[in-house]
RNA sequence: GGCGGCAUAGCCAAGUGGCUAAGGCGACGGUCUGCAAAAUCGUUAUCCCCAGUUCGACUCUGGGUGCCGCCUCCA
């Protein structure tokens, strides 16, 4: 880890709309906010994406030697959540939990660093009737029978962060909405809503109520990062309304100097060209996708594209007949176009592949396979006694990785150059040819620390490579039915003809091995298998 | 309608005002192998269209086309 911070970093800022130079309040320190979810249902990928990217930038800005005070937020009150809490006759409080909980087990697999503080809108009612009683002194507020809302016109940026204007924005504005006409202003938004019959409420002196969206994210960070701090991240649909009212409200009750420095918005997910989305209906929760595929492989999927831009989730089913690609409609209907196969539901299903997943897994195994077999190498070969230069993409690939991270936390071009040393040490590990003892010990070497020094950042690559791809096979075998004893004894079987140099029997073995799926490798210290 | 973003090979996807436009998947060819597989090596693009700025643009500017997002809850 570097103790001094020497190379600049750049991010993008949604305010100022390009790139600029990370440059904290405090010389070596960073406050990060991360808009967490609102706790009334399972996390879908798109949710666990905003988790992830945080996350990376949280791990890379503490390998580039910055104190980081890392805050991730749960919002626990919310008419969602109320509204699901109605639904099944159980206190709006035991939805929260009940949703926090599975939201921490769901990131539990993804590797993700501990926020520092994780706060809780429930926790902060004090702090939010504080924060709405300044804006009402100030004047940036206004009570109307029990409800408190932002005098947005008040409050002269507003719209700076979304880049538009006001006019703009009431022009628009009724178009779609039914407007309050108690407010002043249909753009003004609630800071404070006066309870409703059967729902959770607090006292305040404007009666009893609870906060509105946006006001519970200006209480948590002033609390805990301060009235400024650095970098706030969030999906990009949060850009408005939600942080543009968490300005007019942090700005309007600290001062305009106040707030984030720096606004990092990641894209969505999309699925089928689409926003994956709760509202659409069409997403994947993390835990449909984490019992199909590896956790890890699941973080790596989300990290191989540069976090600003869409993420391509694609989905494939087959006909179980014939294996023929299933377009949309036949998807729908089971019917094969090229066999005239009728699937049913279930055939189906078993038949649904997500291609962008399955590329990440091979990668990472891969990637895993790599490491196992250059361990095995560094425990058996002796370290040679004199010092040669490690090979010149084993040499860069720490730095060649950070400095894409240094450039907007650039992701998938950072795993780009993992792929020269990888392909280089599969061939030192298969061949000393052309290369003298010492040098290739040591870039073995030099890699497999490189990449455990990866590992920190991307929170990726750092288990044990046998144990992975162990588990990885495991829990393939278990999905698709797999009886790994009968492998085992077909293999052994075929060992025993291929020491008899029967081939036409090794390779009847072998074909009946691909039947179920199973692909044989061939080596000088027996076979292994893995699957097609 | 307003605002914002994107457009790079069969697919996915980095990137830069001028050096061979990363990388992955797929495909094809070689090495390895009993044959395969795995691994490895090689091949596989001139960057949506038009105009401009420039000695030079895929990269900058203007216009167009297409896709997406936000403007209502949303990561």
């Amino acid at each position: 880890m570097n103790q001094n911070i020497q190379e600049p970093i750049f991010l993008h800022d949604t305010q100022t709309g390009g790139k600029v130079e990370l440059r904290t309040i405090e010389s070596g320190k960073v406050g990060i906010y991360c808009c967490g979810p609102t706790v009334y249902g399972l996390t879908h990928l798109g949710n666990t994406r905003a988790a992830v990217v945080p996350d990376v930038i949280v791990r890379f800005l503490r390998h580039q030697g910055y104190e980081v005070k890392y805050v991730r937020n749960l919002t626990d009150i919310d008419d969602k959540i109320i509204t699901l809490g109605r639904e099944e006759g159980i206190e709006s409080a035991a939805v929260a939990e009940k949703f926090i909980n599975a939201y921490h087990e769901d990131l539990a697999g993804l590797n993700m660093v501990q926020p520092d503080v994780e706060p809780r809108v429930s926790e902060h009612i004090p702090h939010i009737l504080e924060l709405v009683g300044t804006l009402i002194d100030k004047g940036l507020a206004y009570e109307v029978d029990g409800d408190v809302y932002y005098r947005v016109r008040r409050f002269k940026t507003y719209g700076k962060l979304s880049h538009r204007s006001l006019d703009e924005m009431l022009e628009g504005a009724g178009s779609r909405i039914e407007v309050d006409e108690r407010k002043e202003s249909p753009l003004d938004f609630a800071l404070w809503k006066s309870v409703k019959p059967g729902e959770p409420s607090w006292e305040s002196p404007w009666g009893p109520g609870r906060p509105g969206w946006h006001i519970e994210c200006s209480a948590m960070s002033s609390t805990h990062l301060g009235d400024s701090f650095d970098i706030h991240c969030g999906g990009r649909d949060l850009i408005f309304p939600h942080h543009e009212n968490e300005i007019a409200q942090s700005q309007g009750a600290h001062g305009v100097d106040s707030f984030a420095r720096f606004w990092v918005h990641n894209g969505f997910i999309n699925f089928d060209g689409e926003k994956m989305s709760k509202s659409l209906g069409n997403f994947f929760t993390t835990r449909q996708i984490t019992a199909l595929y590896d956790t890890e492989t699941v973080r790596y999927f989300l990290l191989t594209v540069h976090y600003r831009s869409g993420l391509n989730f694609e989905l494939e089913v087959t006909c179980p007949a014939c294996g023929g690609l299933l377009n949309k409609t036949e998807q729908d209907s089971g019917l094969c176009p090229s066999c005239g196969n009728q699937a049913t539901v279930e055939e189906l299903k078993g038949r649904v592949r997500f291609p962008g997943l399955e590329e990440a897994d091979d990668r990472l195994a891969y990637i895993y396979s790599t490491l196992a077999k250059a361990r095995t190498f560094l425990s058996t070969a002796k370290r040679p006694g004199n010092e040669d230069p490690v090979l010149d993409s084993v040499a860069e690939m720490v730095s060649g990785f950070v400095a894409h991270l240094r450039n907007d936390f650039n992701t998938g071009g950072a795993l780009g150059v993992l792929s020269k040393p990888l392909g280089e040490i599969n061939g030192l590990l298969a061949s000393g040819k052309g290369v003298g003892k010492a040098t290739r010990w040591l870039t073995i070497e030099s890699f497999v620390s490189g990449m455990e020094e990866l590992a920190g950042i991307f929170g990726c690559f750092g288990q044990d490579p046998e144990t992975w791809l162990r588990s990885r096979r495991d829990g393939k075998a278990a999905r698709n039915g797999l009886d790994i004893q009968r492998v085992e004894a077909l293999l052994v079987e075929r060992q025993e003809v291929r020491a008899a140099k029967n081939w036409e029997a090794a390779d009847r073995i072998r074909e009946e091995l691909t039947d179920l799926g199973v692909g044989v490798q061939d080596g000088p210290e027996g076979s292994n298998w893995s699957f097609l």
